[in-house]
DNA sequence: TTAAGTTAAATTGTGCACAATAGAATTGCA
DNA sequence: TGCAATTCTATTGTGCACAATTTAACTTAA
C-alpha cells in the first residue's frame, strides 16, 4: 500500500473524544431545566441516586462508584448537607471515615425525580438500541482508559 | 401486558448518560499527560485544532464550531494568548467583533500535536468499527438534544 | 436621524473536575 | 512498643461550563 496524499488528523470533524465531549456537555444542559424543579445539579442527582440505591455510603466508596475523588466530592457533599438533603458523620470505629446517609427531605426528593429518566429519554430522541449501544461504547471506552 | 414488580429507574447502572459523563472524564484525564507536554489543556487543544484548520476566526464562529459561549472562551482565549499562541484584535469593519489569528509558536505547535491522536486511539483500545460506532452515538445525540 | 432593537464579547457568580498537597487516624512491621 | 507507611478526607489552586447580565457597537424603522 502507498501512502498517497492524506489531511491532517488534528481536524475537529476526525475526532471522537471530541464528539464524546460535546454530547456530555450537551447531555448537562438538557438535564439542568429538569433537575432545576429538584434544586440538584447533574452530579449532585448522581449522588443523590446512589444514595436512593445504597442509603449510606462513605465518601471513598461513593467515589468509588462514580468515579471521582474527595477533591470533587468534599464540596459537593456539604452543599447538598446545607440543602438538607443528606448527613455527614464521621466512622466511631474508624474517624478517617465520613459516613454519608441520606435525610427523611433527602430520601422524599426520590418521588420528584422519578419523571426525570423518562424526559431525558424524551429528548435524546433516540431507539432503545442506538442507546444501549451508546451506553456499550462509553463504558468499554471508560473500562480501557482506566486500566492503564 | 401486565406490568409485573419492576426496579427503580432510578440506579446508577441504568443511567446511560452516566455512563457518557464518566467516559468524557476519563477521555479528559487520559488526555492530561499528552497535552502536559504541549502546555494545553483539552478544551486548550480543540481551540488551537480549530484554528491550525482554519488560521482565524471571531470568537462567535469558533464557539458555534465548539458548542461553548463567550463565557468560556473569552478567558480561555487569554490564556492562549498569554502564553504566546494566538493572536486577539478587534475587527475594523465591526468593534464588536474579536478576531482570533495564530501566532508563528501557536502554527509551530501543530507539529508537537500531530502524535496526539494515535497516542489517544492506543488508550482507547477499540477498534475502528467500535470507535466510529461511538462517534455516530455521540453525535446523534449532540445534534437530537440541540434541535430542542 | 434618532430611538428601539439586535448583536458580539466580556463579566460575574456558581459548581464542578482534577492535580497536588496536607493532616489526621489507622495499620503493619521491626 | 514505636515508628514508618498507608489510608481517608479535606484543602488549595487552576481551568473549565454555563446562566445571567452588562457594555458597547451596529442595524432598523418610524
Amino acid at each position: 500500500m502507498t501512502k498517497t496524499k492524506q489531511s491532517s488528523n488534528l481536524t475537529l470533524d476526525k475526532q471522537i473524544c471530541f464528539s464524546l465531549y460535546s454530547a456530555s456537555n450537551a447531555m448537562g444542559r438538557a438535564y439542568r431545566p429538569l433537575l432545576k424543579e429538584l434544586d440538584l445539579t447533574y452530579l449532585q442527582y448522581i449522588v443523590m441516586m446512589v444514595l436512593w440505591q445504597y442509603s449510606t455510603m462513605n465518601v471513598k466508596e461513593l467515589g468509588s462508584k462514580i468515579h471521582l475523588d474527595s477533591g470533587t466530592l468534599t464540596p459537593l457533599l456539604k452543599r447538598l448537607e446545607t440543602k438538607g438533603l443528606i448527613n455527614r458523620l464521621r466512622s466511631k470505629e474508624d474517624e478517617r471515615v465520613m459516613i454519608i446517609s441520606l435525610t427523611l427531605d433527602g430520601r422524599d426528593l426520590q418521588h420528584q425525580a422519578e419523571k426525570v429518566p423518562n424526559a431525558m429519554l424524551c429528548k435524546a430522541s433516540m431507539t432503545m438500541e442506538q442507546l444501549v449501544a451508546l451506553k456499550q461504547g462509553c463504558d468499554l471506552l471508560l473500562a480501557n482508559l482506566n486500566n492503564q
